[in-house]
DNA sequence: TGAACATATGAGCAGGCGTTCATATGACAA
DNA sequence: TTGTCATATGAACGCCTGCTCATATGTTCA
């Protein structure tokens, strides 16, 4: 007969957080998994910067760095704030940091 | 005329890590962003499993499991141990454990 | 050795994702 | 209001990725 884990798969099932929250947890790890956005958080690390600003840096579209932007927003990891026509972007709270920090770690270790 | 970085940009462009490591992180991050493997890793937090229960924990295949195991160890994610026939998957590291976390804490607040 | 079990691997397909292109929105200045 | 600059948005296309199915590898026991 195949193997028997029927103690610890109940252990273990009973610690797991629910299907959602596992779920959120990807599509928040998913948007660190893309260079661009990697670039742009890393950017904003010291200091807020207008859209074109980290287009230039990046040698990349406005369209496209705006449409990053977006996702990044709309996951409450960048927040924006208006002078005149420029809007600037900044990072919205220090996990972003932790989270690349820890990255960063794993690999140069 | 278009507004001028030129400044910023020096500041920001000298601080930046090389492109090399910006993709490894991205590379590293999109690990993170899928639901089956957070369930795994999550699912190792407290202790091994062999590929079979963890199949079984989340109502996979077999299959479908050992590739992402594969994926998870070519990152240096988890690690092995054999048993008889039997092979024990574990956390290689605190990393991925406080990755997950500064995740949840982002999730959470 | 041969059978049974645990895990690994390769090919192929479907869905998701990031970029581009064209265009829209919004703000300021004249 | 009109023109210009900064940013946002929608549609479309190509690539990447995760799952499945079939099969291979490797280990134990009789």
């Amino acid at each position: 007969m195949p193997h028997n884990h029927e103690e610890l798969l109940k252990h273990v099932k009973a610690d797991m957080p629910k299907d959602e929250l596992l779920q959120d947890l990807g599509d928040l790890f998913k948007i660190f998994g893309d260079t661009t956005r990697i670039k742009i958080m890393y950017a904003l690390h010291e200091d807020e910067m207008c859209v074109c600003a980290i287009a230039e840096l990046l040698g990349m579209t406005q369209s496209a760095i705006s449409h990053q932007l977006k996702v990044l927003k709309a996951a409450n990891l960048v927040e924006t704030r208006r002078d005149g026509k420029t809007i600037y972007y900044s990072l919205a709270d220090e996990h972003v940091k932790s989270i690349i920090a820890q990255g960063y770690e794993h690999l140069t270790e």
